[in-house]
DNA sequence: ATTCAGTTGAAAATGATTGTCAAATACCCC
DNA sequence: GGGGTATTTGACAATCATTTTCAACTGAAT
């Protein structure tokens, strides 16, 4: 039974804590990067992050190093919105799965996917050893329907 | 509890008939830009089918609005690698999902997600009216392992 | 404060995708 | 089987996205 956390933002030390622990360089651009990932409830594509950020002066190339570097770290989550296009949301590190709206794009993410049982039985009927899944749901969200 | 169908490629007619229904005129390039898909059970990216088909004389804009039309068809589905790169792999058209060999990259689809409750579930928490999902399983293959 | 490996940004190079349009052709109707 | 016509194709150019390069800069450890 999916446990549901509607969403809010990641906590914003979080990057300095990961940055710590993974020995990577706490930056004013990897904070700023961050920071709006966090304030967009929808995400943003690349293309909108590197627009979003010439304006401040961050240059194209760490827009694209941050957002390589931030879903490594599992603080960015890619999705696909309503029209099949990548986008990157701020999210906690660990098993997540988004739930999109497929009209204004709004993500709640959720946990528990029920994945484990339908695994177990692809693999004794497959013979695959199962590594991990990618799960979205798509849908309207209550504004939108 | 998920039915597994080991893949094998979807039948050769199978484009034939959808082109009937949907209108669609069936070509010369559009015929063997689909069997070079049902040939590899690993699917090919855009890139990898500009190539292999430039070779027979088939444009590049030809291979990129045929792989479009396919997959808006239902013929070809797109799926990601293990290095988060899209390919499309031949397919039915209807609900199927893929479970993808991280290393080979050998794809066998499967029909029953268990994703019915989950998405009650969701709707029940969120609000959301749910609209569909997407899901992919990755792991090794036997030969693999 | 000093040091230095890690990071940045401008610019260029590369790669991927889409647009244009004249020539070719699938397929409908005789 | 042979026109007639809207669709489709392919060369090429134009555009857009991504990666590379390298000198200057900076975070953070000492
Ligand atoms: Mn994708
Ligand atoms: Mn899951
Ligand atoms: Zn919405
Ligand atoms: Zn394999």
């Amino acid at each position: 039974m999916p446990q549901t956390r509607s969403y809010e933002p990641p906590p914003r030390e979080m990057l300095r804590d990961v940055c710590r622990e993974s020995g990577v360089r706490l930056t004013n651009q990897r904070e700023q990067i961050w920071d709006s990932f966090r304030r967009k409830r929808r995400g943003m594509s690349i293309t909108e992050a590197v627009e979003a950020h010439e304006k401040r002066g961050i240059g194209l190339s760490t827009v694209y190093r941050t957002v390589a570097l931030l879903e490594e770290l599992g603080l960015l989550r890619r999705i696909h919105d309503h029209a099949g296009e990548h986008r990157y949301i701020a999210s906690r590190p660990g098993h997540f799965h988004p739930l999109v709206c497929r009209s204004c794009g709004v993500v709640v993410e959720f946990e528990s996917c029920g994945m484990g049982p339908v695994e177990r039985m692809l693999a004794a009927e497959t013979g695959f050893a199962i590594e991990g899944h990618d799960l979205e749901v798509h849908g309207r969200c209550p504004k939108c329907q």
